[in-house]
DNA sequence: ATTACTACTGGACGAGTAC
DNA sequence: TGTACTCGTCCAGTAGTAA
């Protein structure tokens, strides 16, 4: 009844709005290289289209394609269009990031590195149940001291992260309680700064740059950091 | 006269062979992720199409594709081929690599990290020629000592070289002497462990995983490494 | 089991153009 | 300048099937 338009082309399952065809990665990589994932671009369609090797038009539909499923906002411009990439586009970015780290970085030890921050006592909070520290307790070797370090990694370790969570990491089941959902994680024996410690990556929450450390010790005093010290994080994967 | 033959399907000009296609990104990852970089993997196309949510003849199609413009080769298996991943196409994906490095790992120092190596007494060859030598003093704030120290980067750093030879660097340029070539490159102020000194990335030559370190100093004795010792460089870009 | 040919077709792309 | 619509073409992908 309405031939043409783009609202009543609903896509035929959930999954095929997630799916990412392959142009759209030249895309999004080429708008991210030209400084889109932290501002507004101005970028005309026929700049893109040249840099595409397309025409005007083509470029033009790619960008409505990707307003519609949610990689790119637009800002009118007078002139250009200023075109920025939305989280769900960095975050696609930083999967396939991943997977070239996994291509040419292939190592068994894992380098992070990163700034200590403070963080906002959840992670003392998040340990002490005892349904973690149970399985702390299980699954390293130590008895965790009731708090962690936070460690804010630096932009490109941050892809890094999505490896770890695809390995085959130590699993901490969630669990709920007093109504309240405790998300699973995963856990990796790790050196800070070549002192022993576990890393936790949480499983369920968003991706967030900042990693927690734990230690049987209080690992500002043993290392001798405070914030804004970088420290060294290996993990052997 | 030959309808549908591939042979006879001529790229139109010499930049269109050169040309990747968007789904080239994708079958190329994939392999290389299965080990195609290293290794002939064992894939069948009917499993390559279910990676790639297609169907067997097409994963079929664009091996063939891929074979043909010399980005895969074929080792035939009684049940299954083994593809494994050209040079060409192990390029390719570095710099695809590299792109995700600059819109990620942005960073006014690059650091570096390799092994020291014995070259083959070409350094001290190169740096020798008074044309060089001219050049280098000019561009480098110190006399150079009349040798390098080569240093084998790790994979992944590998793809970061590309970085800089995009990078606006100090350009030495190339000659000719004697009927041979010496070719151009670009050189870049930098530290060794703390040591300053400069990289010198040559341009013409293809890829390698050795990069040429120069200073005023004999940097063995300096630093106090030898052949596999781990050095670490830091290049203000 | 594989790979890959042939014929067909739907959707992507380009040209023209309105705004 | 810009963006984005309609329309016509054609090629990339699919199904069927041979080897």
């Amino acid at each position: 009844m309405c031939p043409g338009k783009r609202e009543t082309k609903v896509p035929p399952s959930a999954k095929a709005s997630s799916i990412v065809k392959p142009r759209d990665i030249l895309v999004l990589k080429t708008i991210a290289l030209l400084g889109g994932v932290n501002d507004h671009v101005q970028l005309s369609s026929g700049e893109l289209g040249e840099l595409l090797q397309t025409t005007q038009q083509t470029a033009s539909l790619w960008i409505l394609d990707l307003l519609d499923r949610g990689y790119l906002v637009r800002r009118a411009g007078s002139r250009k269009q200023g075109l920025r990439l939305t989280p769900k586009a960095i975050d696609f970015l930083r999967q396939e990031h991943a997977d070239y780290i996994r291509i040419f970085e292939r190592s068994s030890v894992m380098q992070l590195q990163g700034l200590v921050i403070s963080g906002l006592g959840e992670g003392r909070y998040y340990i002490s149940q005892p349904e973690y520290k149970r399985q702390f307790k299980e699954k390293v070797s130590f008895v965790p001291f009731p708090g962690t370090l936070n460690v804010r990694l630096s932009g490109g370790d941050l892809s890094k992260v999505r490896i770890l969570r695809d390995s085959d990491g130590m699993e901490i089941k969630g669990f709920q309680k007093d109504g309240r959902t405790f998300g699973s994680g995963k856990v990796f024996m790790a050196t800070i700064n070549g002192h022993e410690c576990a890393v936790v990556i949480p499983l369920r929450t968003h991706y967030s740059d900042v990693v927690e450390v734990i230690s049987k010790d209080f690992l500002r005093d043993e290392l001798g950091v405070k914030d804004g010290d970088r420290v060294e994080i290996k993990i052997k994967v």
